[in-house]
Order: structure tokens, then sequence, then C-alpha cells
RNA sequence: GGCCUUGUGGUCAAGCGGUUAAGACGGAGCCCUCUCAAGGCUCAAUCCCGGGUUCGAUUCCCGGCAGGGUCACCA
């Protein structure tokens, strides 16, 4: 068959350039030597979660780490499934989280010599080398319709043997060259597959930065590798744009792995040099009784939107997918307390093989710890960036009074006390927790553990001596005071030592106070709290406490 | 179902032929304490099962079992 007449009839393109062109345009990068060339390619397919967080983080650290260079291209080849807007939101949210690009789709850089970064904008490149794959044989067309392909599937399925385009399924690989000049005469629409020189009776043994040494099975599938519009699939996209952009390492998810014998036979077949790979696993979750991979549609905790919606400090994210990426990352950061998480030296040899439960409760833990590193006003700053976005009219009003809500801080976040206080896991809920601080949320549940008449006699007792002016001793001097006058203990010991002695102790009058103060039984220092409310609305709290 | 892959406490996990089997989160308790946090201390809890190989297997091999992934003109 003369195949270079059946190329020249397939992509009868003029526009094309010969293939060494190509190798000139885009040559090997000038990185420095171990320096790793890594990618995010997702589809503009809709929003970006933390699956895709997880393996940019992996991506942007090993690059970041060996001084290579970490890029964006958009994979928007299924034109069906395209978001508008998808590729800003993908930057914006990584750029949240402190990942950024060096080059790639809409960053501006000068490094931008590889591209186009849209798939969609490199149709001449693919088919120029589709059009040597057809020259030399390795490529043709197939006419097989959709309804063709779903019955031959069928009945492979039926007669358990492997599904697929293979051996003597591939129908149209075969085809006489009368043949195709008549379908193509009758317009019959066609895709290229690839012609298979594979043999699945084929082991290969293959080396994953991640899984390490794995075993495949040689690729005997004629693969689609330009659809019927012309455009590639993953497979011939992958290996022709990642031999061009000249990654060096590309980081996916397990689920490619499947696919990898493909990819390996593509770019033997298209005389390229293999990159090296690491496969992902994925974050899972429990569903019920159920261990699964964390999906967009079902769980709202993947979507990035999530986390900022909820407040959670953008490092906090970053830093608890690294202990999930290294598990040596804790203990690194435990002897560096004080350094910035990108002097960590990430190895990629270290992340996991089996997928990761994400763990929330772990999630919550990191995240306060790293609010607890922040001054009381890098705390503002932060809690007023989500009040401003997220919450409530109340909440912005509050949050006009800066002074006030810092001072609220500084008592919260136990700034300037010896201990640091960890209340604040995220920003909603930190929010949440000035409310008493601010009368029109001052939602109080007299949930009193004594009679009224204690409860009043104490409420009044402590009003008539209370003097804002008293420092932390004097206050509590006065506390106690008030108990040993309604027959509560002024000591603890003494309370220890003879309970039966006393109606309660003097953490039960504080309590009391506190349920009328704050509307609740827990809260940092009632003094200072009080201090922080004025005298004013602390004795009118008192007297609203009343029973 | 075929193929690939994983299996250490509830979770994330070190360890990779001989260990009292790290550490972190979570849980329980104690201390501290005006409550709650925080902090300090302590405790409970793990090598999937069965065969080998070996003087000795959590570690190596084989077989089960269980989980996960994947089998598109989607990526």
């Amino acid at each position: 068959m003369d195949y270079i007449k059946l190329a020249a009839t397939l992509i009868p393109d003029d526009d094309l350039l010969p293939l060494e062109e190509y190798e000139k345009m885009y040559p090997e990068r000038d990185v420095p030597k171990g320096a790793y060339v890594t990618r995010l390619a997702p589809s503009p397919t809709g929003f970006i979660h933390l699956g895709n967080l997880y393996s940019a983080l992996a991506d942007e650290r090993i690059a970041h780490t060996t001084g290579g260079i970490f890029y964006l291209r958009i994979e928007d080849t299924d034109l069906k499934r395209k978001v508008d807007g998808a590729v800003e939101s993908v930057i914006r949210s990584l750029k949240y989280f402190g990942v950024n690009f060096d080059e790639g789709a809409e960053i501006d850089s000068p490094l931008n010599c590889y591209g186009p970064y849209y798939q969609r904008q490199r149709a001449r490149i693919y088919r120029a080398y589709a059009k040597n794959l057809i020259e030399r044989g390795l490529a043709y067309p197939c006419f097989c319709t959709e309804e063709e392909l779903d019955a031959v599937r069928a009945k492979q399925s039926e007669n358990k043997e492997i599904t697929g385009y293979y051996g003597k399924y591939a129908k149209c690989r075969n085809l006489s060259e009368e043949e195709i000049y008549k379908n193509l005469a009758e317009k019959k629409p066609f895709v290229i597959r690839l012609r298979s020189q594979g043999d699945a009776a084929n082991k290969i043994t293959f080396k994953d930065m991640i899984k390490g040494e794995i075993t495949v099975t040689e690729n005997d599938q004629d693969v689609v590798i330009l659809k019927s519009d012309g455009i590639p699939t993953y497979h011939f996209a992958h290996a022709i744009d990642d031999h061009f952009m000249r990654t060096t390492l590309v980081i996916r998810g397990e689920e490619w792995l499947s696919s990898l014998p493909i990819h390996l036979e593509l770019f033997s077949l298209l005389g390229f040099k293999l990159p090296q790979y690491g496969h992902t696993c994925s974050l899972m979750k429990m569903d019920g009784e159920i261990k699964r991979k964390l999906s967009k549609r079902k769980d709202p905790e993947l979507s990035l939107d999530f986390y900022r919606k909820a407040g959670y400090y953008p490092t906090a994210v970053v830093k608890y997918l690294m202990t999930i990426l290294n598990s040596n990352f804790e203990e690194w950061e435990m002897k560096n307390p004080l350094k910035d998480y990108r002097e960590f030296p990430f190895s990629i040899g270290k992340m996991g093989k089996s997928g990761a439960l994400f763990d929330i409760d772990k999630l919550n833990d990191v995240s306060k710890a790293e609010l607890a590193n922040l001054s009381a006003e890098q705390t503002y700053d932060f809690l007023n960036g989500w009040v401003r976005e997220f919450g409530t009219e109340k909440d912005k009003v509050h949050f006009d009074d800066k002074q006030y809500i810092i001072s609220v801080l500084n008592l919260i976040c136990g700034i300037g006390g010896k201990k640091r206080r960890k209340d604040i896991v995220r920003a909603e809920s930190g929010v949440k927790m000035l409310d008493y601080f601010f009368d029109d949320t001052f939602a109080p549940d007299y949930c009193y553990r004594f009679s009224n008449d204690i409860v009043n006699g104490v409420l009044n007792a402590f009003s008539e001596v209370y003097d804002p002016a008293d420092d932390n001793s004097a206050w509590f001097a006065k506390v106690k005071d008030v108990a040993s006058q309604f027959g509560f203990a002024a000591e603890m010991k003494d309370y220890k030592q003879n309970p039966e002695m006393y109606k309660g102790s003097v953490a039960d009058v504080a309590e009391i106070l506190r349920i009328a103060i704050c509307g609740m039984p827990n809260s940092p220092d009632l003094c200072t709290v009080m201090g922080i409310l004025g005298r004013e609305r602390s004795l009118a709290r008192l007297k609203a406490g009343l029973r």
C-alpha cells in the first residue's frame, strides 16, 4: 500500500513543518543537572480540587527543590467538557495555596518558549506526527461506528475476552487500499488509530518513581490517536507535549497506570526519549464501611472552595498535604518550627504507595497550630479577609473596629501570655467565637447549675464590688469573697478536702459569673473578658443574667 | 471477570531478617487550673491469613483473603 499517498489524503494539511523543525523549535531545556521539569496538565472541565492540589504540590516541590521548572498545560482536547474561566480558576486557586507556576497557559513569563500551552492550539504538531506515523505504516484510518464498537465490546465481554480494538477485532487495521478510498469517497467519518506493534504476551518491568518496580503488559491495542474531529486523544497529546515541552518527570494519578503501556509504545514509535513517571495514589475517604476515592461529585471536602469558605488557613491545608506526601515532613517540622515548609527536603521516593484516607481531624490540628503562629495583627488580617468574603453583615461591622477585635484576639489567642492558646481552628468557627464580645450577636444560654436564689445573690453581690480597675488577682480575690459569702469554698484545696462542707467551690461561682457575662460556661480568662467589654456592658450583663 | 497494584494500632505512618515495633492525629486518664483551651505526664490500641526459606520472619518466596485502580473517538 502507498502509505505516503494515504497520509497525504488523510491529512492533507499543507501548513505542517518537517519533523526536525519541531525538535529545533523546542530544544532540550537548559536546567541544572538533577533538576526536574514537571507540569500540571488539567482539563478545563470545572474546578480544581484537593487531589489536584495534592499532585500540584508534589510537582511544584520537586521542580523547585531541584532548581527545575513547573509549568501549566491545559488539556482541552475534549470540547464537550470545557468550562469557561476554568484556567484562571486553576491558577487563582493554586496561588491561594502558595503553588505557583514558572511558565505555561495564562502565566506571564519570559520562559514561555515551549507553547502554545493549550492543546487545541497545538493541532499542527499532532497532525504532523500523526501523518508521519501513517506514512510509516504505523497508523491507519478506522471507519468503525460507535455502534459497531459497542457491539464488539459487548461480544468480547460476553466471551470473557479482553475488550478493545486489537488483533482480529481490529477490523480496519487491514482494510485494502480500495476499501479505504471507497469509504473516504463516501465521506465516512474516520479516526486515526495506532497500528500497535506490541504483543500482550510480553511483560515489561517498569520503574515508577513513586510505586517502584511494576510489571506492565506490552500494549497491543490499536488505540485512537486522532479523533474524527482531528483532535488528538490524551495518549497521543501526552507523548507529543511532554516530549516537546521537555518534561522530565510526569507526575499523575495512578488511574493512568493502566494506560502506561500505550504511552510506552507511543514514545518508542515516535522516537522520543521516555520521561520519568511518578504515579500518585489517590486521596480516599470512608463512605460508611467502604473506603473509596474522594469524588468530586459526592464529597464537598474535595473542592478547594470548601476550604476557603470554611476558612482554613491556606498554609495549613498545604502542610496537611505535605504530611501525606512525605511522611517525614511532620518530624522535620517539629525540629524546625520556624522554617518555611519550602525548606523541607522534599523527596519523591518517600511518597506513599497506597491511598491515604483523608483525615479532617488531622487537618484541624495542623490548622490550629498554624494559626497559633500568627500575631494578633496577622490573625486579624486573615479573619478579616474571610469575613469580607463569607461573613455576615454583622461580622463585617464588627470587623470594622480593628482595635477592638485585636484586643479580643490578644485574649483569645493568649498572645503575650505564657501559653499561646490554640482556639481558632479556621476562620468560620473563629469568627463565631467572637460573637459574645458584641451585644448584637451575644446569644446567652443561661444554663446555671444552681438555684435562682444563689445565682441572683452571686450576681448582685459581685456587681456591687466589681471595679474595672482591678487587676487579675484583685478581681479574683473578690470572686473568692463572694464565694465565701454564699457558702462556697474560696480555695479549691479546701473544697477538695471537704466537699460536703460547701455548696461548691469558687470555680462554681466563677461559672455563674461566666454564664452571665459570656452566655456560656466556658471562655478564656473572665477578668480580661470583662475588661474588654468594659464596665457598662459587664454590669448590664450581670444584671441581665439574673433569674 | 482480565490485567495492574496495596495490605504495620481507629487514621497517617517509621522500621525492610534478630527492635521493649518510632512518631503524629484521634481516644482515655492524671497534673496544672476560676471554666474552656493550651501545655506537661501516663495509658490503651497494630505487623491480613496460611504455607514455606531461615537458627530466627512484620521484614524474603508462594498461595489465599481483603482493599484500590483500570478496561471510551474522557482526561
